[in-house]
DNA sequence: TGCACAGATTGACAATTATCAAGCCAAAAT
DNA sequence: ATTTTGGCTTGATAATTGTCAATCTGTGCA
């Protein structure tokens, strides 16, 4: 196991303002900052591996970590965890393998709690245990909502959404940058990235103008007409 | 809203046995059967539809239950429920809108729990809470799975690992039966009606034997060395 | 400056999957 | 017993998506 550095106090607050830590005790918070480690890591680090037994809870303080799964040698990519979140919450609670691995994308700032004091304090402050619980349907919620986004549209329809989702996520301005590579963008909605760029031709009738990775949202009333996006499948919070 | 009779003491046995209510308080278990109705409904009725606001925990005692999903005139089965076992947990849980709908596909015995409650006793009891996050969890897990055989598996593939599924879901013998309609069962597959008949041919060559609903596993070991079938995707415990 | 590399794009083609229109079959209704 | 109904199957065809090979493009590095 690789040794890393106390949580400093600055990334302590940030942590605290998570939902899943914010209503729990002092001193259970603190308990569990003693135990939690800090580690940078550089891009294209693989942090977890499908399959091994969970033993920390994950934490993006800084940078971006991909979450993806493997079968017979095909990959698919899963999610994309930022800050400030965490990441394999349910392998935790469980004591269950991974079922995602995970990699960071960029240079990036990952804080580790180990699980079974995770699992303890769960059990001693119910705050917590709430918080986790909210945590974990949410998590679940969002699951179903790309379950459904995979199986109710076409890949067209799947990237006219993901681009207002993500327009929304960030300003809201009618132009904006891809956080990622278009070829991870074409693995999480489930397509290949020669499709991708095809789908990006797609749009262009629909007023969505792409540049590298700088899209511009010409007739946003036109994209969403098209896109229908569904409070059900798009709104990432309810 | 409909009333519904009391929950007879042989249902409660039952529901007394599953994980989530299994380790809880005597007291905070009556509590809850003591707020519980239950119900009867023919196949094909609609008990709650997505968007609207959860108010009931549901537990199907007896029958079957499906859960789908709808958006822009199209459907897609979500997850069939068959007893003992919840449904609907998260929202439940988050105060949030249903995202699946819910329809009987035969005759089904209902117990419906007030959310309210639920929440309650929630907080009240440790040990229900514990359940309670072990539960979701589970759910999560199930849903990863779920999205990585959508993702990773062609629709054969997805067939074919369906079927090995649920023979040992079922006996683990060769033979057994679907257990439900083969139209729903290709839009659990995310595939048309159409489509599933020709995979059931294709996999033929296999060692997969189908006299409608009855399916004959003539050559486990071929089927499986097709199927390639991984715990991190088919282990429904795990 | 220019080379090397990885990602992105494009075109041609193949595989997979969906759609449409019959027809088939078995269970339910008359 | 006959008719009706709904689900299942089949064939023909179309749409979607994937594969492969080649080219382009920008970034980082020598």
């Amino acid at each position: 196991m690789h040794v890393g550095e106390p949580l400093a106090e600055s990334f302590q607050s940030e942590v605290r303002k998570l939902d899943i830590f914010s209503a729990m005790e002092e001193s259970y918070f603190d308990d569990l900052m003693r135990a939690a480690y800090v580690q940078n890591f550089p891009p294209h680090v693989e942090l977890i591996t499908e399959g091994d037994i969970s033993d920390f809870l994950h934490i993006v303080l800084v940078g971006t970590v991909e979450l993806f799964s493997t079968w017979n040698n095909r990959e698919t990519s899963m999610a994309m965890v930022r800050p400030v979140s965490t990441f394999i919450l349910a392998a935790t609670i469980r004591e269950a393998p991974y079922l995602m691995s995970a990699r960071t994308l960029e240079k990036s700032r990952i804080a580790l709690i180990p699980s079974q004091d995770v699992r303890r304090v769960f059990g001693q402050d119910a705050a917590f245990a709430r918080a986790i619980v909210g945590e974990l349907a949410n998590c679940y919620r969002a699951v179903v909502k790309n379950t459904k986004d995979l199986k109710l549209r076409s890949s067209l329809e799947r990237l006219a959404n993901y681009l207002l989702r993500e327009q929304r996520r960030q300003a809201g301005a009618p132009q904006f940058d891809l956080p990622f590579e278009k070829r991870r963008l074409a693995s999480f909605l489930g397509m290949t990235p020669e499709n991708l760029s095809r789908a990006f031709k797609g749009l262009q009738p629909y007023g969505v103008v792409v540049d590298g990775s700088r899209m511009t949202i010409t007739d946003q009333a036109d994209l969403e007409s098209f896109a229908k996006p569904s409070p059900l499948i798009d709104d990432h919070r309810a």
